[in-house]
DNA sequence: CTGTGTGAAGGCTTTCACAGCC
DNA sequence: GGCTGTGAAAGCCTTCACACAG
């Protein structure tokens, strides 16, 4: 649905599901567990050994017959995949309630991700608590993510602006955003889009609750 | 992945897509535009026209040949297929960072959707500010779910704790499940889990950054 | 003539099943 | 013998293209 450059040709899917291999490993890790079948790592990421077996010959011969994964070896593996991520600097754009919620919630640092800074066309507007890092105006974006070599957005502004929001920060070189407006961007090739539309994920449960 | 009882046969990316098109048609109707065609619809809904009339396809001829759609009737065929979830009372259960967020986000409630009460194993603790609604404890949940009948909940515990959250509430009756928690859950056939794992969305993100 | 509804085609993902290597 | 890596098969979802209704 949304333009995605992929580098080599990894499908989105699986690049997902890496992800959350990646987590599996570290708690086996934390196990001082050294090796582990693709049944067992399947079991642990909840997908078929089949799958993970497939998804893991995209990144070349990382297992031993008879034997299995070397923990050690496919977690460097991975992060190197996925690593980006978490060495680059990411801003959030729009501070409002959810986007003050994000930052007050701890869970990017605690996985490694850095946000720098948060956006808001009201920097000065008063904020639940202490956020911990500094809220811009929308007029200083330009030139903070060509300067910090941004490439990494969160996006939590109001749905009717976020195509706007969206394209001006394109323009000063985004590359990828993960998005909470509830609203279908509109973004070149080049540009990754996750979606993450709160509403929508409670409102399509409904559908598959039993009758009666 | 997850096991979902599907009521007829609509398969569930279908029902998603039917949330956005739900979303969109209101916006059109706040336009006071009562007739749409299916290439309209899919331009706002950002997806292919076809699709979206094999969408629609699934819940009977409601376009008329040459015309369009009525967005009233559309709207309401899929307030009936999606409303389940806005009619039902929604806990809450885990009221750490995150879940205080989403309470105090009020995308939620701007989408109809009610959480009547949130539920924490130290329901005391402090927390960032006023909550609007209730926070109990873990004792209280079963008898609570049964009492009123809840079926949809939202889990932000810890990962560690997660599934063991999940296995009990589920047993006292929740047959849907929105789960934050980096965990895949193991749940019964008839139960539907869909999962929102932020620091994911934001790790699949690096692959697709451009090099150099 | 416009725009839906839909079989058929195409493309993508998952699963199977087994050859090949340790 | 155990377990990976992988063609082939199956399944699922999307897109096309056109018959047909208004």
């Amino acid at each position: 649905m949304n333009g995605a450059s992929q580098r080599q040709s990894i499908p989105k899917k699986t690049v997902y599901r890496m992800s959350v291999y990646y987590r599996a490993l570290q708690r086996l890790r934390a196990n001082s567990i050294d090796t582990v079948s693709s049944v067992a790592l399947a079991r642990a990421a909840g997908v078929k050994p089949a799958q993970l077996r497939k998804d893991l010959a995209y990144i070349g011969h990382l297992g031993t017959r008879g034997l299995g994964y070397s923990v050690s070896a496919l977690s460097e593996k991975l992060t190197h995949i996925l690593g980006t991520a978490r060495l680059q600097p990411v801003i959030l754009v729009g501070a409002g309630h959810l986007g003050c919620a994000l930052l007050g919630y701890g869970g990017f640092a605690r996985e490694g991700f850095e946000v720098i800074a948060a956006f808001d066309a009201e920097p000065k507007r008063e904020r639940p608590r202490d956020l911990g890092i500094q809220v811009l105006g929308m007029t200083e974006i330009g030139n903070f993510i060509r300067e910090k070599n941004v490439k990494i957005a969160i996006l939590t502004v109001p749905g009717p602006v976020a195509q706007e929001v969206a394209n001006r920060i394109v323009s000063e070189g985004i590359q990828a955003i993960l998005n909470f407006a509830p609203t279908i961007l509109q973004v070149p090739e080049e540009v990754v889009v996750n979606n993450v539309d709160l509403a929508i994920e409670l409102e399509s449960l409904g559908y598959f609750i039993q009758e009666h």
